[in-house]
DNA sequence: GTCTATAGGGGGATAGAC
DNA sequence: GTCTATCCCCCTATAGAC
């Protein structure tokens, strides 16, 4: 890890444009872009067009290509760790933090579409330094909900055999969303957070979870 | 749909190389490459040169640098069809048959490994009729997920309130180790395949499963 | 902050010899 | 089936005027 995600902010790098800039909707347009033609299907001269300039002004913005692109990923990777993750401390029994964190995460999903599509496909294309600080990110949240997996477990609200495992297959469930979610489908996103909250929850509680004894202690 | 997999074989697009041809060598070479950098990342002449050929050389062999991302593509989505969904017509229970399906699933990813990866992001490089193709699999593999789950519900097997979202939510599961699965890691992808199976089966299973009057009808 | 102009290189694909 | 040679276009990025 090489330290805070408000580090290098003279750089320019890791600290997300302000909202309302000129240089905030030059990266949602990015953003959008990069979804629909993948990053190295996208030029900067395509991109200036459609931001009605000049390729060379958009290096006035950024320092090259590649910060368009950690900027869309970096809208993904910092709401997860500064918004979602604290709800595993909230108030509440285990089930119940959990489902508030499904809940959330699903919900992003459905609200930063284009910055998921990428982040979850591109990035590869970041230079070594900065993938090993978007994946530390990535391991530090998955590392937080196996740990709320084995605490629920400890107090006896979880039926869970192996955490590490499981907080992968709870990332791959909720994550999926991502790859189909149709705003004009069937379900709107809040309706799959709801589900797939229950189903989750409903996954990690023990099957009797009331035999007459309370919770045990296994 | 167009029509099946294995028209068009004069064209040469659809139909798989036969494993050990020299076409076969440079599709799995092709696919590697796809991975590590990317359909939009990879040139011809950086694909000849791990070839040791020439650029040119490659058109004798493909049309053009779209159907080596076919090839490719192709690999997973044909064996999804002909392969994996038939086990939901073998014999057993509705769980049994769900199990040997995930696991066929789960393990095949670990097998074919570039080839998924890439087939996982690089769908939008397809013209849009091959796209349409190979969404068209997929549409076919998750409907037949779903239908195998209604029926799951109808013999009193499963309790799965939303056949459809929950078919979607397996798939999310199932291609997670996608993402994630690493050949040295703490799991071999054959006992990441066995507990996914247990899941899915463990949670499609009612909470009580015998209450005394056996399955309910509801 | 945006422009014009351009450097320097790589892209996919084809023609035609062998 | 592989080669050399080449076409034409797009790529990222910079220099320097305004």
């Amino acid at each position: 890890m090489t330290g805070s995600p408000v580090m290098n902010a003279d750089r320019g790098e890791r600290v997300p444009a302000r909202a309302g800039t000129r240089k905030a909707e030059i990266v949602a347009l990015a953003s959008r872009m990069f979804r629909e033609h993948g990053y190295h299907g996208v030029g900067m001269r395509a991109l200036a067009d459609a931001a009605g300039m000049q390729a060379a002004s958009l290096y006035h913005h950024f320092r090259n290509k590649e910060e368009l692109l950690l900027q869309t990923i970096y809208v993904v990777d910092r709401d997860m760790v500064v918004e979602q993750m604290p709800l595993l401390d909230g108030p509440g029994g285990h089930g119940e933090r959990m489902a508030r964190l499904v809940r959330a995460h699903v919900t992003h999903i459905g609200v930063n579409r284009d910055a998921w599509w990428v982040a979850g496909r591109e990035l590869r294309a970041l230079s070594p330094d900065r993938l090993e600080a978007v994946q530390g990110y990535r391991r530090q949240y998955q590392h937080r909900i196996a740990r709320h997996l084995a605490e629920g477990v400890e107090a006896g609200e979880f039926d869970c055999p192996d955490p590490g495992l499981a907080s992968l297959a709870i990332l791959d469930l909720i994550n999926g969303p991502n790859e189909w979610f149709d705003p004009s489908g069937r379900l709107t996103i809040d309706e799959i957070a709801d589900r797939y909250a229950d189903m989750v929850v409903r996954h990690l509680t023990p099957a009797v979870p009331s035999d007459g004894n309370g919770p045990t202690t296994r």
